[in-house]
DNA sequence: TACGATGTCTATATAACGTATACTCGCTCT
DNA sequence: AGAGCGAGTATACGTTATATAGACATCGTA
């Protein structure tokens, strides 16, 4: 940064020897500067200024010449996290396994980069990473003898669950956080606060009581049972068309 | 907004007579505007100054007499939405047909009103429209040997579907939009840019392919294609535990 | 060793945003 | 008639992203 001292003489000896020069920034370093900064302080802290600041003394302007943009840096972010996803190079002999290994490990990504399930929709599918994964989704399904169209369509399923239930942990996350996360006592006002709404309207009884008692399956145990649902549904189809073997 | 003349004394003769004083906004106007700028020309154009701009003559901090913040007006523009689905008083005969057409209706209301899907993760759902239509879910599912936890769950994974497909149809508007809705062949090159850019992979088979040719259910198709996954699932869940009658 | 060229980063400026604060002014009620 | 209130305005501040222009170290070449 830098910034020149106004009023007042700057004698040579007042300032530390100059940073060296030419530091060599690269897209690589920005991005991951980038995920990081979105990590650990929300999406909303990602801003250029902040991603210039973790990658040390530098100003936002720094980071235009490597990415132009801030919605290319969203874009490389995207697929930097798309890349965390371990990816077999071969369809394995169950499909039923490979989706579902493949929409666990996505899950776990989003887990530790919260924002990308509310970046992905706002940017074109494109990077590298994100086209392999859908390929191999698409690789698994039509090899069971799904057309490419049909085969799109259950991945995106498959990819609307996955990234709905990352905004919606995520967000429940966020709310936590923003009204005091560590105060367990906050989080139950919150909850009674919803629960008073909820009894004043009168004709919520379910709603009501549910407040009062919260309850139910763990967010994972939620997932893997609409995965299931949403790998029975494809099952069904699959099988229906698919008479020749394997 | 009337802003005064910097230079050059007005004369009371330049200027009209004053338009009424007291006009008395009240919070539907104002979410009705807001309402109608985020339909019309997207979300992002949805500052509180279009919406004082959209409501007549009037400064953006007009607003906030009446909604002290844009998240609050944001809240109350989501439960405006909502209360746009019909809603019936009593769950019907068949479960299976009124989680359906809520779905179904939910959906269309999405349609018309795009930023839904966007916003409605980053707010708390306490909103009494929002609240009565959770509670209707509820209803259906639990007279139908459901625990309200389960209800819960099944309920959070079809508006899981919901939501997930609204926010990708709006998302391929926006696109669509953004580079050139009216002029096809916009579109055509865009999908020749995604095309060039999965051959240049060259691992890409099925999605170059696809790409080439892209084809498949229209959205719609795909919505009910998914929530039949999701009540099919559902159903095999009630079934099992459900040995009482009606 | 001197010197442009190049490439990297900084400084500065702009337009738009949400919103706090302080005000103006007309209506209404006494 | 005059006080008070309530509706809307004006202005200002701190943030954004980002265009533009300039500073300056390093490098290739002479």
């Amino acid at each position: 940064m830098r910034k020149s001292t106004p009023g007042g003489i700057d004698l040579i000896w007042t300032q530390p020897p100059p940073p060296p020069r030419q530091r060599a920034l690269g897209r690589d370093e920005i991005v991951t500067a980038a995920i990081g900064v979105a990590d650990e302080s929300g999406l909303d802290a990602m801003t250029m200024k902040a991603v210039a600041a973790r990658l040390g003394d530098y100003t936002p302007m720094a980071l235009y010449r490597y990415v132009h943009n801030k919605d290319g840096l969203v874009d490389l972010m995207l697929d930097a996290a798309a890349a965390e996803i371990p990816l077999p190079a071969q369809p394995g002999p169950d499909w039923r396994e490979d989706l579902r290994t493949l929409a666990m490990d996505s899950r776990r990504m989003i887990g530790r980069h919260p924002w990308f399930a509310r970046l992905v929709h706002t940017r074109p599918p494109a990077g590298p990473h994100m086209m392999r994964r859908l390929e191999f989704m698409l690789a698994v399904l039509t090899r069971r003898g799904a057309t490419v169209a049909a085969a799109m369509t259950y991945a995106a399923l498959i990819d609307r669950h996955i990234t709905g239930s990352g905004l919606q942990e995520a967000e429940e996350a966020r709310i936590e956080r923003r009204y005091g996360l560590d105060d367990s006592a906050k989080l139950f006002a919150a909850l009674a606060t919803l629960h008073e709404l909820a009894a004043a309207d009168g004709g919520l009884p379910h709603l009501t009581g549910w407040f009062a008692q919260p309850s139910g399956p763990t967010p994972a145990e939620q997932f893997t049972l609409g995965l299931g649902f949403l790998l029975d549904g494809i099952a069904g189809r699959l099988s229906s068309h698919a008479a020749d073997g394997v």
